[in-house]
DNA sequence: CTCAGTGCAAAGGATTTGCATGCCG
DNA sequence: CGGCATGCAAATCCTTTGCACTGAG
């Protein structure tokens, strides 16, 4: 499982040219250790040696490339986590208070109603989707 | 209906001893006029005026009195919309193309379903839940 | 050798803040 | 009068970019 990650993102890295530097390999570890989006500083807290522009720069590469994902949270920072695929599909929980996001999943039963109410929508509206984004904003449990 | 809208607010910014100005009554004009989240540029743009600087300003006394929300769409600009409580409960498309982010509803059964789900989830992770947010991305009409 | 990748410092761009002035209550 | 509100300009802060250097293939 872990090295099928690697290896997905290896090739999508090479069919576009770009390497999977150990610079890259270290920031999907540390965004898989994270267990949650994690923000830029956060990324270079926890690898050592990382200049930020780089860690901007491939953050942006493994992006186009679909390795990664920028999700919106309540405050003004990037985060970023893998992306679906190499993941399971899951929703956030988003501290408004300290800008915390935290992973959920629900019921395949419900994501599969959730599915079919927004394929509607789309189709309503011209729209074509390419993912849906459900959220829940509050305050998390440190947070009170 | 319009009345009522200005007068919640109206009552919101005195509890907290500030001024219902004409500046602030444009910006919700403005606002209920865009029909979706508008940008601080859209917002310059149709009101005549403006210092950009009380524009953002008065949009955050406006969000801590609770009359406007700040929206997260695609790209890194800050939109405002009324409320809830102010406009009907609703959901937004975001093109990832333009950034554009319209309105959506979903049935009033399916929201109750949503609410149900989500209520549950907050319990299982100690979170007071304020509000949801259900986004569909991908691309607009407009941009194919 | 060539070209992607990296680090440093400087530039960008949306948003915020300092400060002097205007104006409602 | 007192304090919020406003406008202008300068400052902030995350993010991006220019440039020279390093290193993989």
């Amino acid at each position: 499982m872990k090295s099928d990650v690697h290896a997905a993102i290896a090739d999508r890295l090479r069919q576009r040219s770009e390497r999977y530097t150990e610079q890259r390999r270290a920031l999907i570890e540390a965004l898989r250790a994270a267990k949650r989006p994690a923000t830029v500083p956060e990324l270079l807290d926890r690898v050592p040696n990382l200049a930020q522009s780089s860690v901007y720069r491939n953050l942006a590469v493994l992006e186009r490339a679909d390795a990664v994902r920028r999700v919106a949270g309540a405050d003004e920072w990037a985060r970023y986590e893998l992306a679906e695929g190499l993941t399971d599909h899951h929703h956030h929980l988003i501290c408004e208070s300290c800008g915390a996001v935290f992973d959920f999943t629900v019921s395949d039963a419900f994501e599969r109603d959730l599915h079919h109410v927004l394929d509607q929508v789309a189709d309503r509206h011209g729209f074509s989707a390419a993912q849906h984004r459900l959220d829940l904003v509050g305050r998390c449990r440190d947070c009170g």
